[in-house]
DNA sequence: TGTACATCAGTGAACGCGCGTTCACTGATGTAC
DNA sequence: TGTACATCAGTGAACGCGCGTTCACTGATGTAC
């Protein structure tokens, strides 16, 4: 099914395994399902082929993660290009829900809080995870802030603020991501954003 | 260690494998934690032992669940006594995050929406699951829309605003329960609320 | 009152499974001479 | 140009682990007579 890589090109398998891993857990929604045996099945290897390239399963999912969050960052920025303050809050929200529902176990997995890799075991440290998501955060901090100095919101506490807006989204995104039938309220989307970012105009 | 039930109590057994699966999932903030094997380790049993009180582990984690949301919903009926609208809704809103502060590995279990057990494969149905968390929402709703009847919350569509709400409550709850370190705001809850529910005249 | 027996609560050994991880290995591909 | 050899990409068998589950069992407790 699948030939070896040519010399040099080894590490092209790298590549594979993180794909792999990124269906597998996107297809699952469960990283238990992620692990080395798993993803070599997926990649049609043998499970110690992985050892080469990856030291053990945090590695992988690390990978798996690091892509993802750089993903993220970079669709919130593109989304973050309008003009009006309010209009690219809400794309911004808007753009981090549509990522959330069409990743929803890689999603589940960066914001989840539940892959939590054990440091005296794993070869994934503390400071590997660190920051992961600071650049989401900074980019819808920094969008409620300029609605706020536009008058177009009126929170008095951006920072606090902030938090608390990204709270609600992830709260939604997560629960979306999670559970297959709830009977959602057709603008739960524009509920949350409006209320949770204080916009002066609601949109219709 | 543990003496065996007298002849006839055996049943007193079924609780103990309860309550001992509660307290790993509390501990451990896993539910894959829970397994027949340490259950039965943790009561100081073999694990066969199980078999004559539980199909199978999904059916102990039901009734663990079963416990926690009656204990849930009677906490909420408690904190929605008072004479106010607007307070009895705060009451609410707050014993339910107190609920999931305390408890936080039951409580991912109950609306995390992680714990999904395979119905072809384990004793637990979709009908053993079906309405375990309307209690809660029924709660929810009720002093929503007493709010509104009084004046006191401004939401013209108190239904959907109760799925928001709760999702705010929730998204907070969740992400506490999972997250070990997290700059909060400290009047979060109070920011949540407020603007989740519409209220009219915001708690100082 | 004694005794044989049924029942109940729980045990211990064993099974197959998927997992992570190790080890010695294979065989194709490129390279030095 | 040919050939010996090093290297690279990846394999296959094996290990111990914890798990769920089965099976035949043990031994204390109560009960019928």
């Amino acid at each position: 099914m699948r030939s070896r890589n040519r010399r040099g090109q080894g590490s092209r398998l790298r590549d594979e395994i993180v794909v792999a891993a990124q269906e597998l857990l996107d297809e699952t929604g469960d990283e238990h399902a992620v692990t080395l045996r798993s993803v070599a099945r997926r990649v049609g290897i043998a499970a110690p082929s992985i050892y080469p390239h990856f030291p053990d399963q945090p590695a992988i999912m690390l990978a798996v993660l690091r892509n993802a969050f750089a993903e993220l960052d970079a669709r919130l920025r593109a989304a973050a290009a309008g003009d009006d303050p309010a209009q690219r809050l809400r794309a911004v929200c808007h753009a981090y829900l549509e990522f959330a529902r069409t990743r929803p176990g890689r999603y589940r997995t960066m914001f989840g809080g539940l892959w939590n890799p054990t440091p005296e075991r794993d070869s994934v440290t503390e400071a590997d995870l660190h920051g992961l998501g600071d650049g989401t955060m900074r980019v819808l901090g920094r969008c409620l802030t300029e609605c706020v100095a536009a008058g177009q919101a009126r929170s008095t506490d951006p920072t606090a603020d902030t938090v608390t807006l990204w709270l609600g989204l992830h709260g939604l995104a997560h629960q979306r991501a999670v559970m297959h039938s709830f009977p959602w309220p057709d603008d739960v989307e524009r509920r949350i954003i409006d209320a949770l970012a204080h916009l002066e105009h609601p949109a219709r």
